[in-house]
DNA sequence: CCTTGAAATGATACCGATACCATAAACGCG
DNA sequence: CGCGTTTATGGTATCGGTATCATTTCAAGG
């Protein structure tokens, strides 16, 4: 196809080129550079774009430079809304960057995640955003080999891929259960999603046992449970610990709306919270806030982690820093009338 | 650079071809349509791309055949959990078909989903989806110019840019209010978001005033309220419409999360409900569900909203379809003790 | 006045794949 | 057995930009 000025489709810049009387790469300068091309040149580049109504191939550019504006997200769920503000905190500032932002999700599971990493990596993102801290080992080799800067979130894990940005799971279990403590709960439970798969779940099962320890309450099975998401299995939580033999005084729910399930609960069946049994939450959803009562919960810097993963990532990008760092934000116990 | 075994970085084609002894157009077609290369050669090139860990680059393969397996998506806001069903479903459908999803979000501004639909066929997507309808001329015109497969997710916009996957925000609107005129009750007061810059506000708004004409209620101002979201908000428009002089004796809440902070609302000051006033939602939230006593709401499609938005871009994309089609998705009343 | 260097612009190779066409070998069949 | 056809493979141009280096122009300095 010769140079044609009929030819369907996107203008390219060499259309421009051909309209502003200059070369392709006094174009590309104009656009990526105008400092380096005089004011009238500029100006008559400006107007070709405008005239014909041209769209830069980043396609292009990104093969010819191998840079890439592209970030890779990997969430286990997309629909779950603990994420959300994460995802929001990222969008924002790739935005303010001007990058676009990619997003998978792995519905849990590892391989999953992989062939997301590995999609991801054959789009040749410019750097990785990843939830979880437990990956695959061929994902592990893939991210490895291809260099590219990589941000954990799901929780300050011992052995990052890289760089870690997230709150301390075990911290904020422990902090909460010793403020049940301190409140002076005796027999306080704990549920938790099942942990088999997810270090989050661990690290909190792991700070509810240190506070009871570091209290000298001691452990008792009866007072810990696993339970699918969902706001019905808060319910039953709530209803297999009052019937168990546990006895518990208050009940800690460490994931998902649990805790929330829990509360409705107890409305629907008039029992008085925290009289017959109190309630925390992990997550700062905005309606625990709003219940009757109101309930305790740990405030997550959820929005939070999301914008310093993505800027600590552009720190790299762009040569600003070098370090595998890792960055501890700082959650908070809001204490309400549920407790 | 020579060819060089050596070389820093990712490996390319090239290198695979070198180690399994064929053209790289070989390698790319053992990789791209396997069918076509003898059984030895394909396993010759399988274990040439595991020896020196190739991973595609599709960032040349685009740019070389002018295909892009990646989706665009503007949502108005990333963390309201109202889209993330849409967006799920979206990723599930694009996942299974090998594609890739972009976010932006536009923090509902014409001007920012402008930018991030810039940002996308700078891109090269394959196909947008939006959730506006509304759009700024230089948007419309750039997506007109692309020839870009779009569909709109909003509401059922009667001049859409190309193809729409939506429910009725009218039709919902209208069914909700005429479903509590049935139940017996005369003064049905109505709350929206703000309906200035929201095609789909708008919309509820005039299936509201329909329902009423229909039923020969008179339209009373007193009785219509626009509110901004949020909990706190709904709890404030029940309070307005309870003591200001309209006399409600049901109130629908047409958005967000309104009706939830309405209903908590009447929960903490001890009003019976619906016996001192009946509440109905608009969205399926499944808290709804679980307060006391449950609301009533509309069922929405928002899931199959992001699925079949996916699948019609899809069809197209591959060449399955080229109708401007509108698919027009059901809601549902779920009808519930606080009505 | 000539030298030197910075500033503005262009020519050309190249990024890493795929499209297209050519070629060689294997195959089918009257 | 010969010839058309299919199957397997390779050579080369090309996608639309950017990197690199060369060239030109012009101002400043000795």
């Amino acid at each position: 196809m010769a140079l044609d000025d009929t030819r369907r489709g996107a203008a390219r810049m060499r259309d421009v080129a051909r309209v502003a009387q200059v070369s392709t790469m006094t174009v590309s300068r104009a656009l990526m550079d105008p400092g380096k091309v005089s004011p009238e040149v500029r100006a008559r580049v400006a107007e070709a774009v405008a005239a014909v109504g041209y769209v830069p191939n980043k396609v292009a550019g990104s093969l010819s430079s191998s840079r890439s504006k592209v970030i890779g997200l990997v969430v286990p769920s997309i629909e779950n809304s603990l994420f959300a503000s994460t995802i929001q905190g990222i969008s924002d500032v790739l935005r303010r960057h001007d990058h676009q932002l990619m997003i998978a999700d792995s519905g849990y599971s590892a391989e999953a995640e992989e062939a997301a990493i590995r999609a991801f990596l054959e789009q040749r993102v410019a750097g990785l955003i990843l939830h979880d801290t437990t990956h695959t080992p061929d994902a592990v080799s893939m991210i490895r080999r291809s260099g590219v800067p990589v941000v954990e979130n799901g929780t300050l894990t011992p052995e990052p891929l890289d760089m870690v940005v997230s709150y301390s799971n075990h911290d904020a279990s422990r902090a909460m259960t010793q403020h049940l403590a301190r409140l002076g709960y005796q027999r306080i439970a704990f549920v938790s999603l099942p942990a088999s798969a997810n270090q989050r779940s661990r690290d909190r099962q792991r700070g509810y046992k240190a506070a009871l320890e570091e209290l000298g309450h001691g452990f008792d099975p009866r007072l810990m449970l696993e339970m699918p998401p969902g706001l019905a299995s808060g319910a039953e939580a709530l209803l297999r610990l009052m019937e168990g033999g546990g006895h518990p005084d208050a009940i800690f729910f460490a994931g998902d709306v649990l805790a929330m399930g829990a509360s409705l609960e107890c409305a629907r069946r008039g029992w008085p919270v925290p009289g017959k049994v109190a309630i925390a939450a992990f997550d700062n959803f905005d309606l625990l806030g709003h219940l009757v009562p109101p309930v305790t919960t740990l405030k997550l810097p959820r929005l939070e982690i999301g914008r310093r993963s993505a800027e600590v990532l552009l720190d790299r990008i762009q040569g600003r820093s070098s370090a595998a760092i890792s960055v501890d934000l700082r959650f908070e116990i809001i204490h309400r009338g549920s407790t």
